[in-house]
Order: structure tokens, then C-alpha cells, then sequence
DNA sequence: ATGGAGCTTCCCATCATGGGAAGGTCAAGG
DNA sequence: CCTTGACCTTCCCATGATGGGAAGCTCCAT
């Protein structure tokens, strides 16, 4: 608070401080998801606390997986003071179905590969469950 | 057994018959994954039953969720007669952790999203407990 | 013989990320 | 003042698995 605005970051600094790496900070600005950063009369990138905190904010939707088309959504939402809190809603209901999709989908590979490993004796010998179902082998039906 | 070997498959035939589409086909083959096919005089690739049968293989590893490089070994111990079954049961057992792996991840993501939802309002009102998350707002430290 | 379906190769795009080269800038220390 | 090393800039390329599409050749049925 003694320094009102602690001075301008550099674009390694910004990344140190919102844990975004200064690749992905350009390409962010690159592809419109955040504005062009101010820049020094030499050309460095300059990030301020509001820059902080909007790569903060990236970062922390990335971490819950949204999209960066999904991200900007929010972004706008968040910039936007008048938004209905049930547009936020429903983009954070929508990104949850589809992991729990994914979920369900992983969920699944996952189940079957334990049920054959089960059946895998794992030692030696060449005979193997696993391949057999791969191959397309039904074993019971021989 | 009648036919003998129905005779050679062109890459839409194979295609068709193994739900691998023909580009995916050409791809598998430029990596190195499938051996070169064979081919026409006029440089048609030609696909055997043994070439189907590979092609299934794969396309049911894919649905598991293997990534090509283990599809590269699981095909390597496929086509090695003498393999113990323990070197399958360690790919796929590895291939199981990296799923459970992924699930844990997105059902964090899930969690914490389905949360954070469930205490917004979702109406009108601009409050939103998704975003303040998001902005890095701790609601309840303040 | 002609038309259309199917094949060939080649290039490009996706999505988010990282690697690295070539060259300019800045601050500290001799 | 000059050097050194850390940092910045832009530009290009790669990933993994997949699809799209163009230009041109081949095959088969009419």
C-alpha cells in the first residue's frame, strides 16, 4: 500500500508473479485473449496490477480446465459489471459436463484395462488377455 | 475358408471394414506404426486380412485410450510370440495409472466448479461466487 | 468414351504449450 | 567507458491425433 502502484512489470516478473510463463503471456496478447500490453520506448512488455490480475485469473480458469474460448467468455463477464450471474453460471455448468464426460469416458477405458489386467497373470508365459482383446479375440466363444 | 484370402482391400474397403479412417490409415503408416502396404501397379494401397486384423488391433487400443507410442509397443508384443505376458500387464497397468491419473485431475476440476456453481445464484443479480473465485477473491478471509 | 467415385500426394489447421535462434536492451562491476 | 550476463524482442518449428481440401491420376460401369 505504501507504493501505490509497485511499478510495471516486466514480462518475467509478471510470469514469476501469476505463475503464466511469458510464452504463453504473448501468445494470450497474441491471440486477443488479453489487450496489447503497454510497452517501454524500447519495446518491453509492461504489466500493471490490473495486467497481474487478469493473468492471475487466466491462469486459475486454466487450472479448472476451461478453454481459452471459454476463458475470454468469462474474461468478458468478469470486465462486465452489469452481467447476470446466471451467464457465468451457465458456462461453469457447461465446461462441468463436459469433464464429467471425459470422466466418464476415462472412467471407462480404465475399468476395462483393470478387468483384463486382472486376468493377465503378468509372469512368464506368453498368453495374454489383454492382446487377446486388442486382437479382437473372444475367449469363451472359441 | 472358402475364398481363400478375399482378395486384397483398397484403403476405403479397409477403412470401412476397421472404423480407422483411410487417413488416419496413411498416418499410422508414414510414422512407421504399420509396416509400408502393399500396393497396386498403379500405386494403390492394397490391405490383407493379416492388415485388417492389425488395423482392428489399433483401433481398439486408440478406443482404450493408448497413445500411438504404446500402441507401438503393445503391437511389437503382439506380433512376438514368445513375449511374457508380464511386459503387456506393465504397459497396460502403466497406461491405467496415467487414466486414473487424468480422472483425478478433472474431477477436482469438477468439484470444485460444481461448488462454486452451487453457491451461485444463477439469476440477475451480477454477484457471482464462480468469478470471485476466478479474480482470486477469498470470500469468507475478508 | 465418358462420368463419377475413389485413390495418390502435399499442404494447412486444430489446441495449448515449449524450444530455440538471432538480435536488441539493461544494469552492475571492473 | 566497456564488457558481461541476464533479460527482452520477433520468428520459426514441434508436439499428438485428427480432419479438410486441392490437384491430379485410376478404375469401373454405363
Amino acid at each position: 500500500m505504501n507504493e501505490p502502484t509497485a511499478r510495471a512489470a516486466t514480462i518475467g516478473e509478471a510470469a514469476r508473479a501469476t505463475g503464466v510463463s511469458a510464452k504463453m503471456i504473448r501468445y494470450y496478447e497474441e491471440t486477443g485473449l488479453l489487450g496489447p500490453a503497454e510497452r517501454t520506448a524500447s519495446g518491453y512488455r509492461l504489466y500493471g496490477e490490473a495486467d497481474l490480475h487478469a493473468l492471475r485469473f487466466v491462469r486459475r480458469a486454466r487450472d479448472l480446465g476451461f478453454s481459452m474460448r471459454e476463458i475470454a467468455e468469462l474474461l468478458g463477464l468478469w470486465q462486465d459489471r452489469s452481467r447476470a450471474s446466471a451467464a457465468v453460471k451457465s458456462v461453469a455448468l457447461g465446461h462441468v459436463g463436459d469433464l464429467r464426460r471425459r470422466i466418464a469416458e476415462l472412467e471407462a477405458m480404465a475399468r476395462t484395462l483393470e478387468h483384463l489386467a486382472e486376468r493377465c497373470c503378468g509372469d512368464e508365459r506368453p498368453d495374454c488377455p489383454i492382446l487377446d482383446d486388442l486382437a479382437g479375440a473372444v475367449p469363451g466363444r472359441d
